[in-house]
DNA sequence: CGGGTCGTTGACTCTCATCAACCCTCGTGG
DNA sequence: CCACGAGGGTTGATGAGAGTCAACGACCCG
């Protein structure tokens, strides 16, 4: 398990960077019990209505958080990168309001429930941490309805891969200039609160302009600047300034 | 201050709700140094970019956050009522993603970031309370982008007013079959993604058909059971089941 | 009484959804 | 090695929901 102790210190560097850790409180982080699986791309990691008695951290792979409404529409509210904990609300919160689901195949790390609690309790700086990261999940949100709300087609998804190109790149995971990006159409329709066909039509037209490069799983962002622009975006949201108060 | 004194209880109320308080926590939060003040509709709260040094609670009145996109459309990511935190990200991170701003004339504590953190940092349980309310608010606001991503005008409207109806009845200031809802229609449209010419010929549909009654600065739900499946609303999302673990 | 904010309404436009067909690619199995 | 099927991507025609622009009306407050 080698590459997993690898990309469970990928979170505790995520967590220093949230708050100022003693070296206990990151033995800690590192000792907690878990027990990691592999799900294929589509299957549930957690369902809308269930009683979780693990938090799940994605390891490798894409995570996606979505609901579907009473007409059937689904909305994918955040997509997880290594690192991330898709799922803290399990900890605190009795029943899972919303679906996860692997967005490509992936490595989930399974933390019991009650060793978050102890390690919280525990590890007053960890709970600050946690608790910032949550924060972070928080303006995640607010930026994309906003980004749903107000922004069309073309600037939404351009936003979005913005997004994604930054966070990719403070996770040493991909570039500004491009990246690994293995959502289908659909998937980004369900992102962005469109459809896949208008979404087909609004990447034809990113590539004519020359703002994206789209091969396979791969994005290419020639020249951010101009990208940016069109996105609207400013990642003051993504508190990648955040450190240890 | 004696109905400020009666509306801290509210958010002491509150947080009993979402971790268990010992007296000593609850005497903690009551204690907290705050400085009330006044704002008159309009008037900003916080400012996006601006570095926080104090938290604020709403006491009186509503307040919401909000961002503005490059090309200047607005978009109301939260509205918050009495008894509500509306600004804990003040505490943790640097600085403002967004702005809060007063949407009634509404009296609103400021209390100290630094008297926060000594506070979660000697009461665990408070942080937790704390903590969970963080975790509410990113559930309220995953439900938000599935309303404005993924369901039309009519339904997105009712479902604002059907969540609105429960959070008031819960907090006690209002009931399912009415209450006072003092939003103008162009925040209304800024709330919802949508714009104040459409949602007046909305309202007039959804009154039209007997769903809604508004008078003034008051909205009626006479049916419940229809409005609620008009929005597709389901309140799992605001956990108002959750009680101390 | 006047001005400002908010709500109302009509005419027109445009973005995006819908429906439907077709293509390509890739993996599988005969 | 080829046939087949399924998932994903592409394209066109059409329509509906929502935006825009503009004018006017209602109400409140000074």
């Amino acid at each position: 398990m080698v590459a997993a102790e690898a990309t469970l210190s990928r979170m505790v560097r995520k967590c220093e960077r949230r708050a100022r850790l003693a070296d206990s409180d990151r033995t800690a982080l590192l000792g907690m019990p878990y027990r990691i699986q592999r799900y294929e791309a589509g299957r549930y990691i957690v369902r809308e209505g269930s009683l979780p008695d693990q938090c799940a951290l994605v390891l490798t792979g894409l995570a996606h958080r979505h609901k579907v409404t009473v007409e059937g529409a689904r909305q994918i509210v955040a997509i997880h990168i290594p690192g991330d904990f898709v799922d803290l609300d399990g900890a605190f919160l009795r029943v899972a309001d919303h679906n996860v689901q692997a967005l490509t195949t992936c490595e989930i790390a399974h933390v019991p429930v009650t060793s978050i609690r102890a390690l919280v309790a525990d590890h007053p700086q960890v709970a600050i941490a946690l608790w910032v990261d949550t924060l972070i999940d928080g303006a995640i949100y607010r930026e994309w309805t906003v980004n749903i709300g107000r922004r069309q087609a073309r600037s939404r998804i351009a936003h979005l891969l913005c997004e994604f190109a930054r966070r990719l790149e403070l996770a040493g995971l991909g570039k500004k200039t491009g990246y690994e990006f293995p959502m289908t159409q659909e998937q980004l329709a369900d992102a962005t609160g469109l459809t896949a066909v208008h979404v087909n039509r609004t990447l034809k037209l990113l590539q004519q302009e020359g703002l994206v490069k789209l091969e396979r799983r791969f994005v290419g962002i020639p020249n951010w600047g101009r990208v940016r622009d069109v996105a609207g975006f400013n990642e003051l949201y993504l508190h990648l300034d955040q450190v240890a108060a």
